[in-house]
DNA sequence: AGACGTACCTGACCGC
DNA sequence: TGCGGTCAGGTACGTC
């Protein structure tokens, strides 16, 4: 499900959690990528204080100095709802007390929910060695030019690690990449200034615009609302194999890259 | 160190 | 209806 503008639109959801106190848990026994190794009774009868985001990482804030971070994997959803029933994947629920249920639910468990203290938070296993966020200053041209001068690999790969940025994942590289016309075959360390400079550009400007959009809704995915969001409407390369490209007419490719789906097309990608 | 392959999981969909 | 194959928004780890 989620690259970074789901996830930011997931947390803007979850603001309204702030000031709620925890009544209660539910922890499923099915393993997620990350055990706990704090025990989520810590957080019992603990007050939220604070929501925020980093990289694809939701963490919510108590006022015990406990926080959780709470990551969607390919399949992972957020929902809150006023009445519980246990539902299948779900595999951790809180319980506020004002009736409230929010619920981390994950087919593929390829997500996880762990609980630390608040001060540990930047030497997380997950976080300590995040590169910069999209919309930083520190994500600009310059940087990311001499992060790539010696990589080897193909563009397309180079940016959907995160040590170099953070939240870019397979949808909005390959959009970013056609809307910079550059060919995700390109080797990292090819790219030009200028080149780089543009990729910057439109990175940061389908990010913003996917996050106005509320992210994209492939499947069923849907915010806390049951709002859907609607980006996935303006793909223009994204599972278009086989369709018209917007600008030279001529079809679309898919190749696989890094085990991953590429779209592009091979005339105004260079 | 960097590049690359693979593993972790379930479910949806397609062709036969 | 059922079965096998393929695909899916991410991350981490092993090997060379």
């Amino acid at each position: 499900m989620p690259e970074l503008p789901e996830v930011e639109t997931i947390c803007r959801g979850l603001m309204k959690l702030n000031e709620k106190k925890v009544k209660n848990f539910f922890k499923s026994d099915k393993k997620l990528r990350i055990e706990s190794k704090l025990d989520f009774k810590l957080i019992k009868n603990a007050k939220i204080t604070q929501i925020h985001r980093r990289a694809r990482y939701i963490i919510i804030d108590f006022d015990n100095k406990k926080s959780l971070i709470i990551h969607l994997g390919m399949s992972g959803r957020i929902i809150f709802r006023k009445d519980f029933k246990k539902l299948k994947h779900d595999h951790f629920i809180l319980e506020f007390d004002d009736g409230n249920f929010l619920i981390f639910n994950d087919p593929r468990r390829f997500g996880f929910v762990d609980l630390l203290l608040t001060k540990d938070l930047e030497k997380h296993q997950s976080i300590k060695n995040l590169g910069p966020e999209p919309f930083s200053k520190e994500f600009n041209a310059k940087y990311l030019f001499e992060k790539l001068k010696n990589k080897k690999i193909n563009i397309k790969t180079a940016m959907m690690d995160n040590k170099i940025v953070v939240g870019v994942g397979n949808i909005y590289i390959n959009e970013s990449l056609f809307d910079s016309k550059i060919s995700p075959l390109r080797q990292a360390l090819s790219l030009k200034f200028n080149e780089v400079e543009n990729l910057v550009n439109s990175i940061k400007k389908i990010l913003k615009k996917a996050i106005d959009s509320g992210g994209s809704s492939i499947n069923d995915y849907v915010d806390l609302d049951g709002n859907v969001g609607n980006f996935q409407e303006n793909f223009q390369i994204y599972q278009k194999n086989d369709k018209k490209c917007l600008h030279c007419k001529c079809l679309i490719k898919r190749i696989v890259q890094n085990g991953r789906s590429t779209f592009y097309c091979e005339k105004c990608q260079k």
